[in-house]
RNA sequence: GGCCCGUUGGUCAAGCGGUUAAGACGGCGGCCUCUCACGCCGCAAACAUGGGUUCGAUUCCCGUACGGGUCACCA
């Protein structure tokens, strides 16, 4: 067989070789050491979490390294899956989780010397290297029907043979130059298939960047590598491109592992010398139905969409910190013993990824989310604040805009010094635990303390808008709700309270909560003092008449 | 079903032949305290399982169970 011939009666159109490629894209000039890296997804319009994962890892692997380039190549060789405007879409997002990058597609076309990026638009370079193969009998073009390999795959599950195309099973493999003439002579057009001469029972290792050492049987399937639609398969997209790109490190899901054999193959059938793949986890979830621990569904959990966080006014950087606390076993460690340090300066090692199904926790995203917000100033919470509602919640956004001057006091109480509250978690939450100071707002939401009777809570009220003044500082006033309570026979201290619950009907906490109450709504909130302050008296004089009325 | 990967407290996880088996989240109890939050102290809670190898296995090897992935002209 004159496989040069085959070749030439294939690709009659395709002119350069992989020589020529070389030329054109040729090894990067960078520092020793340098990560090259690349996000590659299919666009598909869909933006969850497990993107976000994997870009964070492409990203920091990449620019911990001097030199190291994170770029972005769209996989679209599959139209059916395609959505439009599904690119911008993609980068504003992670964007605004502060993902950038170096080289690549961006939303309006593409920069840097290893394009096209788009593999779409790499057709011709993809042929040249499928043309190779087929010079030198590593490749052939097939003629079978989907009606033919459907048979045989069911031949073979029937009689409990490996599925595939393969071996006796791949008809056109041993095609002569006659037979394919023919065939094209018909008008038929074919795929091409690789060749493999693999042994189903020579295991071969590689050493996973994230697992170590792994080791699997050949490939021996005669895997499809260019499509109907001259356009090629992941699997020798994914080895033309990381070659030419001279990416170095892979960074996937791990259900690519499983054709990690089909790509070493690949590449060395193809002469060239692979990257450090490495194979990270799926992000689960325990099913609420079953109680099975599963992998986090686009269908099922709406937090899996990166918009479920954007939505509900999660900081992008909570949002990150979590997933860098599980991306690398001791990130965790590190952000606490440098909690002021920048993500860049952490040192991420693929190797501390962990390998084992990760459950997605929201509780534990919160509370990172709490330290991160709990580090911001009032005005950053504030201008987020701002942002958010503007894009998600216009009545809310009106009074945010409203009232600027008094949310930032709010913001600012307990914030900074040692000891920060820590009770702020993402924008929906925040503005709910704040929403007091709006009278639009404002309700009662917890029951009036059982240890004051109605006649009480009317005349704490009472007394206590008699003594009331703005210019006491925080003790004097609280030594007015102290003689409050004395006078009507509730103990100024809990403890004597404690020590003799006969002699007194409650103590000051709860002739407190009822003043709390009217004026927050709440049993619970930051001190009174403070929120009296930033009220002002005219709102304080307001909110006791109103709760007054409660009680008439 | 074949092949592959994985398995330390409820969750995330240190550990890489000899440890009282870290730490974090959550839970519980306490201190502080007018409430909440913060902070501090403490408690409960784990090496899936059976065989080896070894003076000694959470750590190495094999089997089993369980979980996950994959078997497309989808990525």
């Amino acid at each position: 067989m004159d496989y040069q011939k085959l070749a030439e009666l294939c690709f009659p159109e395709v002119t350069q070789t992989p020589e020529d490629l070389e030329k054109i894209y040729p090894p990067r000039q960078l520092p020793e050491g340098a990560r090259v890296t690349r996000m590659a997804p299919s666009p598909t319009g869909f933006i969850h979490l497990g993107n976000l994962f994997g870009a964070l890892t492409d990203e920091r692997i990449a620019h911990r390294s001097e030199g190291g380039i994170c770029l972005l190549r769209i996989e679209d060789t599959d139209e059916k899956r395609e959505v439009e405007g599904a690119i911008p879409l993609l980068l504003e997002a992670l964007a605004y989780f502060g993902i950038t990058f170096d080289e690549g597609a961006t939303a309006d076309g593409e920069t840097g010397n290893y394009g096209p990026y788009t593999q779409s638009h790499r057709g011709d370079i993809y042929k040249v290297y499928v043309k190779k193969l087929v010079s030198e009998g590593k490749a052939y073009p097939c003629f079978m029907s989907e009606d033919e390999i459907a048979e045989i795959r069911q031949y073979q599950t029937e009689h409990g043979i490996n599925p595939g195309i393969y071996g006796e099973y791949a008809r056109c493999r041993d095609f002569t130059l006659e037979q394919v003439e023919e065939h094209l002579k018909n008008g038929e057009k074919p795929i091409f298939r690789f060749r493999s001469e693999g042994d189903p029972e020579k295991y071969f290792t590689i050493v996973d960047g994230i697992r170590g050492e792994i080791s699997m049987p050949e490939n021996v399937q005669d895997v499809v590598i260019l499509k109907k639609n001259d356009l090629p398969t992941y699997h020798f997209a994914h080895v033309v491109d990381d070659h030419l790109m001279r990416i170095t490190h892979i960074v996937r899901g791990e259900e690519w592992m499983a054709s990690l054999p089909i790509h070493v193959q690949l590449f060395d059938a193809l002469g060239l010398e692979p990257p450090v793949f490495g194979h990270n986890t799926v992000l689960m979830k325990t099913d609420e139905a079953t109680g099975q621990k599963r992998k986090l569904s686009k269908r099922k959990d709406p937090e899996l969409s990166l918009e479920f966080y954007k939505k509900l006014g999660y900081f992008p950087e909570g949002v990150r910190e979590y997933l860098m606390t599980i991306l690398n076993s001791d990130y965790e460690e590190w952000r606490m013993a440098n909690p002021e340090a920048d993500l860049k300066d952490f040192d991420f090692q693929p190797s501390k990824m962990s390998s084992s199904g990760t459950m997605f926790d929201l509780n534990k995203l919160n509370d990172v989310c709490k330290d991160v917000l709990a580090r911001k100033t009032a005005e950053e919470i504030y201008d987020f604040m701002y942002e958010w509602s503007l894009q998600y919640e216009p009545e809310k956004h009106a009074v945010i805009e409203a009232d600027k001057d008094m949310l930032l006091k709010v913001f600012d109480i307990d914030r900074g010094g040692e000891k920060p509250r820590k009770d702020l978690v993402y924008a929906g939450q925040i503005f709910d635990f704040v929403k007091y100071f709006f009278d639009g707002y404002f309700e009662y939401e917890s029951p009036w303390p059982a240890e004051c009777s109605p006649e009480d809570c009317r005349e704490i009220l009472r007394l206590y808008i008699e003594g009331y003044d703005p210019a006491d500082d925080n003790s004097a006033w609280f030594g007015k709700v102290r003689a409050i309570a004395s006078q009507l026979g509730y103990a100024e201290k809990p403890k004597e309270y404690k020590k003799n619950p006969d002699m007194y009907k409650g103590h000051v906490g709860h002739v407190s909560s009822v003043i709390r109450i009217a004026i927050t709504g709440r049993a619970n909130s930051p001190d009174l003092w403070t929120i009296q302050q930033i009220m002002g008296r005219e709102m304080v004089e307001r909110r006791i008449a109103a709760a007054t009325e409660q009680f008439k």
